[in-house]
DNA sequence: TCGATTTCCGTGTACGGTAACGGATAAATA
DNA sequence: TATTTATCCGTTACCGTACACGGAAATCGA
């Protein structure tokens, strides 16, 4: 392996050579840590703009000996589960920034408990990280717990889903709305749809922030604007009990024997695949979202034809990076809004995806 | 924003101390440079182990101040061809290892001559680089260029295509025969079809790398198993011109008033699109390959109906990435081969593409 | 006017590595 | 046994920046 010695770089020695200084004088002007005469401080300043100092990075790196903390902060999940492939990610960008002397550390809370939401806010507020990324769950929580951070010139990234704030540093996520009008071109592929069918779960929303309702609006959209004649049946299922579900889907495709369109907007579309493999039903064309063990599998033996998937952890990654490039290089994102793109995965290219 | 101080980072005095040696025979076991006794040596690397010691790259790259320079080979283009991605990748890496000390530097011939492509393997071996990323066109030059590279240590990594040599340090591309397959079944894509339009264009192949041959063989192979009776008509056009392809089409096209299903292998098909365009048909399905602006132009007009794509800018981000983690922190790539994702591509998604 | 501040600035050391240098010890040779 | 040679390893001088410390000069107050 060839190495290259540096050419004549420019120290903060050189400058304060040619400015008549001392190196600790230099430090001072570019730190404006004060206690330099206007007249000093000008002449250096000239002097680095004239000899094009740019300071190196590794001593200044070295020298300081600070080091970051970013955190993120995301749901509790089972393994295979959506947010499974988020912490893959925070992973890896911990990997990837630890040169950087950056630590990223993931914070997580029960998604269904918005004390454990709320204990974990407080407890990044009491020793508060150079920057924070956060998958918001509880809307007006999340709203407070942001204003905070802003209070305190924390910058903070948005994953998977965004609030109604203005002060977020960046967000990295899909694009609701156009998924939900993707899925239902995948879904129908130019064929002579009369009926589908939207699963939902039940869920009692109070508070909850809900992402895929946008992407529910553009899915009907698509349908009413290419298949007006089309009906989109509603079937509501009981994500905890099999049997119910069982029963549900049953009395819902009961009268229906000709080929079946379904569609989960949200992540759980192994609950229809599960179904339809244990009564064994074929005809039919589903369509769901997100890359979970289940679905992937779903996706493998044939139950589910086509999910929508977003690269999480690439998200993760990409807003940790964000977050660095701001706090070590002073370097502000290219654009605030990062709407990140919609894979179409099908058995064909699944197992290419990781 | 805040920050912390570096707590219980391990050095490499700490390791010296509890190996019982100085920090200098730490350094020379880090970097293999021999003098070393095999007691010491296992010694050492045991309590690098047990302690997780990870050598602080700021102060590495510093007091070795050296820089490396990755050079990237890859044909000559203009804006919105193929090439133009991969070069996105190039200036993207470029300046995320910038950071590092490190340079990016394209290399570009002119892939119709292959004395360019000589001329610049010379010069490359002339000053060599720290390492090499290499899209291969030229089989028998590049596999003798190579060569020259392994001899003298330099790693080099394929992107977009690799060759039947063994010593590269790593792959990034497409897996060529499934994106064939995943091609026909996105062609077909449930429905009944009896004929398909393979087109191709004519192309003097004589040492050309192409490995397209292997994404036709995927595809035929998809068509025999799924569709043994379809027949697949071969249309060879000639890139340069127009009217000539007109005249091709127009004769392959004669007889046929049925839904056409047309397909390329290549980055072309936007050639397809604008004879469509110019005839005015729209009673037909095709597929094609990468998101050149034309491309991606014509899947938004319609006469595309899907890209199968992929990101070489990412691709060549990863390479550069691992070079740069093997050249600066002797890290080894997790894996030789990476097949990286086939994204399928259509009027719905392609925005959120870039 | 003279000590007390305040303002400004140079010096020195630390940061965690790298690598040249030369010394010590053991092995090989005469 | 004396001497050369090879092997192994510790010492030391950096690398370029950050920052604490203390001193000199300038300003101030009475």
């Amino acid at each position: 392996m060839e190495e290259h010695k540096q050419e004549g770089k420019i120290t903060i020695n050189d400058v304060a050579k040619a400015a008549g200084v001392s190196k600790g004088t230099v430090d001072r002007v570019l730190h404006d840590r004060g206690e330099v005469s206007e007249k000093s401080r000008e002449k250096v300043l000239r002097v680095i703009e004239e000899l094009g100092f740019k300071p190196n990075m590794y001593a200044s790196m070295l020298a300081s000996r600070k080091h970051h903390i970013i955190q993120c902060l995301i749901p509790e999940f089972f393994t295979g589960e959506f947010w499974s492939l988020t912490d893959k990610g925070i992973a890896e960008a911990a990997d990837l920034v630890s040169r950087y002397g950056v630590e990223v550390q993931p914070v997580r809370y029960d998604q269904y408990n918005i004390e454990s939401f709320q204990k974990v806010c407080e407890d990044i507020l009491q020793n508060p990280p150079s920057g924070v990324i956060i998958a918001p769950m509880f809307r007006a929580e999340t709203l407070r717990f942001v204003r905070e951070l802003s209070a305190r010139g924390i910058p903070y990234i948005y994953v998977d889903s965004k609030l109604e704030d203005d002060d977020y540093f960046a967000y990295f996520g899909m694009p609701m709305y156009q998924s939900g009008y993707l899925c239902a071109d995948i879904l129908t592929m130019d064929q002579d749809v009369k009926k589908v069918y939207l699963v939902r779960i039940a869920r009692d929303k109070k508070g909850l922030s809900d992402p895929t309702l946008t992407r529910r609006t553009g899915f009907l959209d698509y349908m009413s604007e290419h298949y007006p004649a089309a009906t989109v049946q509603n079937v509501i299922i009981d994500p905890i009990d099999a049997g119910k579900i069982d029963e549900t889907l049953d009395e819902a495709f009961a009268d229906d024997h000709q080929k079946k369109y379904i569609v989960m907007l949200n992540s759980r579309v192994h609950l229809v695949a599960s179904y339809l493999k244990r009564k064994n039903i074929t005809d039919c064309r589903v369509v769901g979202f997100d890359v979970l063990e289940k679905n992937v599998a779903a996706l493998r033996s044939g139950q589910v034809k086509y999910l929508i998937a977003q690269h999480t952890d690439k998200q993760t990654v990409a807003a940790v990076n964000a977050l660095v490039d701001w706090i070590i290089l002073g370097k502000t994102v290219a654009q605030k809004d990062n709407y990140t793109q919609m894979d179409i995965l099908n058995n064909l290219n699944c197992d290419y995806y990781m």
